[in-house]
DNA sequence: ACAATGATTGAATAACAATTCAGTTCTTAC
DNA sequence: GTAAGAACTGAATTGTTATTCAATCATTGT
């Protein structure tokens, strides 16, 4: 007899699997999914085109677990930003601070996992990933109505998705300034901007203003 | 002698030009502009594919006067809606009603306009237009932070920039309920929470609340 | 060493859309 | 009616990418 899959050629797929999901996130971290044609995710892999389709059925099935993979430090990153014992708005302030700061430092992973279109594969994984962040800032919202800090007229899901957009457009948009030629100072003093007018915008009147 | 251009063939001509147009922004309208091919777009209007070529460049000459059509149409509507003699706020108002309402009334034409990536040349189209409306909304912010209902410790662009972020994902976006299942009552009422929404987060702290 | 079997390769294929252009039809002026 | 020239046509061309697969290479147990 002969072949068998031993322990070391488990682990050098594996590898070479993860090495492929690292090279796409890294084009998709610099280009978008549009520049992470399946021949340069070979090329920078170090590997052929065919051995791409060894390791993942196709290529939106690889963009879906790039996607996945990103989307979940991304949500775990606010969630513990939000996980405080804090009052609600002071919470929300620090998770609005995290997801914006994150965005204006890798502002074409933002909009690739935020904007770009992607095939339906893929997109069902974005929809889940706003669900996510629908889910986190909801749970906050209410709390902080309940709290009292928030307007307890106010939609949550609506106010949720309104927040996720506005950071989106204001950091991440075409009318953003570049944020590669964004000082530490000036980025900083943008975040604290946004951040302040979507808390403002769920915060109940009459409550302290920062 | 033989040909010559008459005023006849020259309204022929002209009539066939808006009839691509028409087609065009009508597909673009109901499937975004990845969904107006030049075939589609010439079947739809009744020409052969090689007629679209002769009354335009390219298929990114056509799609950019189509989005400098329609968007022209978007920014005069807010446009007269801010320019009223009240004050700054009730403007503002009754501009991101405007826009909400149009916005949920065409949610496809809105992403297309506001997020769907188009190439170069077309983009070109929507930095314009999405200056236009920076200027329409910081004129109207800072004439409210001068007659004191909006904060004057606000970034005026980056307000502008936010909030067309916050009503396109609101009420465009994935996690925005299905447009057409929506009754006027529901559209209403969510134009209505994501207006105020909007409001608050420029107005001044202290300032009447609605 | 070697047979068996899986892994890898990359040129060929497939699928799709924009663009071209040689041939055809239409319009005009006489 | 007809000739000149423009307008129109749509099949063929071009360009781009995902995907396949026959051939080659690598690893394993004996």
């Amino acid at each position: 007899m002969a072949y068998r899959e031993t322990p070391r050629m488990r682990a050098r797929k594996e590898a070479t699997r993860q090495r492929i999901l690292d090279t796409t996130q890294s084009l998709v971290a610099s280009g978008g999914f549009g520049a992470a044609s399946v021949a340069r995710v070979a090329e920078e892999s170090g590997v052929a085109i065919g051995s791409v389709y060894r390791h993942f059925e196709s290529k939106s099935d690889l963009f879906a677990e790039v996607f996945r993979h990103a989307t979940e430090v991304e949500v775990k990153r606010v969630g513990e930003a939000l996980n405080t014992t804090g009052p609600a708005d002071e919470a929300l302030a620090k998770a609005l601070e995290v997801f914006a700061r994150r965005a204006i430092r890798s502002p074409t992973m933002a909009w690739a996992l935020i904007a770009e279109p992607v095939d339906p594969l893929v997109d069902e994984e974005r929809l889940r990933y706003r669900q996510a962040y629908a889910e986190l800032f909801e749970q906050t919202l209410v709390r902080g109505i309940r709290e009292g800090c928030f307007r307890p007229d106010q939609n949550p899901k609506l106010s949720s998705a309104a927040t996720v957009g506005a950071i989106a457009e204001a950091l991440v948009g075409p009318l953003s300034p570049a944020a590669d030629g964004l000082d530490r100072e000036k980025a900083d003093q943008l975040i604290h901007d946004v951040v302040r007018l979507c808390l403002q915008a769920v915060r109940a009147p009459g409550g302290q203003q920062q």
